[in-house]
RNA sequence: GGAGGGAUCGCAUAGUGGUCGAGUGCGGCGGUUUCGAAAACCGCUAUAGAGAAUUUUCUUUAUCGUGAGUUCGAAUCUCACUCCCUCCGCCA
C-alpha cells in the first residue's frame, strides 16, 4: 500500500511510475475519489459530534423531547455514513491498485530484454566434450527422477535423491552457518499463510494470485517464497531503533503454480512447483534500504563465488519488476547446457509498501515510522544444483563436488550409478 | 472433532446500557525534597485520521480482539469471525 498523502502530494510521480511497470491505474479518479471521501468523512465527524453533545446533555434522563431529536441525528448520520463506507471502499481498492512506486536507478523498460547487465563474474568454462544437461546428468547420477514424480504428483515436480539430497542440505547448511556468522536470525517459517495477510503483503493484487496455491478448505495460501511468512512477523510490532538491522535467514519449502509458464523449461527440475529455499529477510530504517540492498547482493554473490560458479549480475528494468519491488537485482548463473545464463537468486527492496498495510513500524526518537524490508535469495534449492551439475561436470559422467561443499558431504565426486 | 472459559491504556486488573471524556495498582517520564541517592509526595502517561491556524497549538472524530447489528445512547446487549486458555477425543 502507498502513503497516501504522499499521492496528494506527487500525483504525477505514481503515474509515471506505474506506467513503466505496465500497471493501469487512473490517478486523477483515485484523487477525486480522496476528495469525495474526505468531504463525507467531515460530514459524518460534524453529526457525530452534535450526537455526542446531545447525548452528553441527557446525562442518563433523556427526555421524550432529547429521544425525538437524537433520533433525527441517527437517521441523518445513517445516510451519510453509508456513504462514507462506500466511498471508503473503492478509495482503498482503487489504492490498493496501485504499484510501490520505481527507484530512481531503476531503468524504465518494458520487458526483461531491457533488464541492464551491471557486471559479470567468472568465465564460462569451456569443455573438450559436449556437457550434458543437468537431467541427463541428474539420471545417470541417480540423484534427479522426474518421471516418477510425474506418475505420483504431476509434471514440474521432482525426486532427489541420494547425493541430490546431501547436496541440497549442504547448500543449506553452507548458507546458514554463514549468515548466522553475519548476525543473520534462523527462523523456520510456516508455509501455509492466511488470505489477508497475502492482501497486506500484495501478492494478490495485480493478477499475483494466479502463482499462489490456496487451500480452499481453510482459506489458506500456501507460500511461494518464505518471506511470505518471515515478513508478517513484525505485523503490528513496533521495533526499537537498536534493533535494527533486523536480518532472518529462513529455510522452508515454495510452492507455485506456475500458470501461464506452460512450455517453459519443461525439461527437468529448473521450473518446478515445489522447491527448497534459504531465504533472506531484512528490516531497516527508512531510507537505509538502498545499502541494505547492495548488502543483499554481495552476499548472494559471495554465495556464487564459494561455489567458483560463473554468472552476471541484472538490474530489472520497470516493465519486469513486480507490484511490491522499488528495486530488484537478480544473479544469473552459467548453464552450460543452455550456454547461457539463468535465473538463480533475486533480491529486492519493497521499502514501506508492506509495512504500512501491516502496521509493521520502530521508533526513532519519539517518532514512529515504518520498516523498509528487503528480501533476497541465499540458495532456490534446485537450480544452484543444476548450476553445479552442468559446470562440475566431467568427460567420463561424473560430478566434482564444490570444494566448499565437500566438507559437508563427505566426497569430492558423484559417479554415474546408471548407464548413460 | 466435542464441551467450557476468556481477549479492557506498556503490564496487571476494575468496570453487566447513560456523570466511562475508561477507575486503580505497577512500570515509565517530569517535578518537590536531598550534598547525592532511595523513599515519600505532586503532576503527566496511547495510537490514527480530518479541519483550522501555523511553528507549535486549538477543535473534532475513531479506537476496550475484528466486523456487523440493536439503541436517543454500547467496553457493557445480539450475531459472525479471529486469537488465547482448560478439559475430552484423535494424532507425528
Amino acid at each position: 500500500m502507498i502513503d497516501i498523502k504522499l499521492l496528494r502530494e506527487n500525483p504525477k510521480h505514481f503515474e509515471k511510475s506505474s506506467k513503466a511497470k505496465h500497471v493501469a491505474v487512473d490517478i486523477a479518479h483515485v484523487l477525486e475519489i480522496d476528495k469525495e471521501f474526505r468531504k463525507l468523512s467531515q460530514a459524518v465527524q460534524a453529526l457525530r459530534a452534535e450526537r455526542n453533545m446531545l447525548v452528553s446533555a441527557m446525562k442518563g434522563k433523556p427526555t421524550p423531547e432529547q429521544i425525538e431529536k437524537g433520533k433525527d441525528v441517527k437517521e441523518r448520520l445513517e445516510k451519510e455514513e453509508h456513504a462514507l463506507t462506500s466511498v471508503e471502499e473503492e478509495l482503498q481498492r482503487e489504492l490498493a491498485k496501485i504499484p510501490n512506486p520505481i527507484k530512481p536507478d531503476v531503468k524504465v523498460g518494458k520487458d526483461e530484454s531491457e533488464n541492464e547487465v551491471l557486471k559479470t563474474v567468472g568465465k564460462p568454462k569451456k569443455f573438450d566434450f559436449t556437457p550434458k544437461d543437468h537431467l541427463a546428468l541428474g539420471e545417470s547420477l541417480d540423484i534427479i527422477d522426474t518421471t516418477t514424480a510425474a506418475e505420483v504428483s504431476g509434471a514440474r515436480f521432482t525426486y532427489l535423491k541420494n547425493e541430490g539430497v546431501l547436496l541440497e542440505f549442504a547448500l543449506k547448511q553452507l548458507a546458514f552457518d554463514t549468515l548466522i556468522k553475519e548476525g543473520f536470525i534462523p527462523v523456520l517459517p510456516p508455509v501455509l499463510v492466511r488470505k489477508d495477510i497475502m492482501d497486506e503483503l500484495g501478492y494478490t493484487a495485480m493478477g499475483e494470485d494466479e502463482n499462489i496455491y490456496k487451500v480452499a478448505q481453510d482459506d489458506l495460501y500456501l507460500v511461494g517464497t518464505s518471506e511470505q511468512s518471515i515478513v508478517p512477523m513484525m505485523k503490528n510490532k513496533t521495533l526499537t531503533k537498536e534493533e535494527l538491522p533486523k536480518r532472518y535467514v529462513g529455510f522452508s519449502t515454495c510452492f507455485r503454480r506456475e500458470a501461464g509458464s506452460y512450455g517453459k523449461d519443461t525439461k527437468g527440475i529448473f521450473r518446478v512447483h515445489q522447491f527448497d529455499k534459504v531465504e533472506m529477510v531484512s528490516f531497516v530504517e527508512q531510507g537505509k534500504d538502498d545499502k541494505e540492498h547492495e548488502y543483499l547482493l554481495s552476499l548472494e554473490e559471495k554465495f556464487f563465488q564459494l561455489l567458483d560458479i560463473p554468472y552476471h549480475v541484472l538490474r530489472i528494468c520497470s516493465g519486469d519488476l513486480g507490484f511490491n519491488a522499488a528495486r530488484k537485482y537478480d544473479i544469473e548463473a552459467w548453464m552450460p547446457s543452455q550456454n547461457t545464463y539463468r535465473e538463480v537468486t533475486s533480491t529486492s527492496t519493497v521499502t514501506d509498501f508492506q509495512s504500512r498495510g501491516l502496521n509493521m513500524r520502530y521508533l526513532d526518537g519519539d517518532e514512529k515510522k515504518f520498516l523498509n524490508v528487503l528480501n533476497g535469495t541465499a540458495y532456490s534449492m534446485n537450480r544452484p544444483i543444476i548450476a553445479i551439475l552442468e559446470n562440475y561436470q566431467q568427460a567420463d559422467g561424473s560430478v566434482i563436488i564444490p570444494k566448499i561443499l565437500q566438507k559437508y558431504i563427505g566426497k569430492e565426486k558423484i559417479s554415474p550409478k546408471k548407464k548413460s
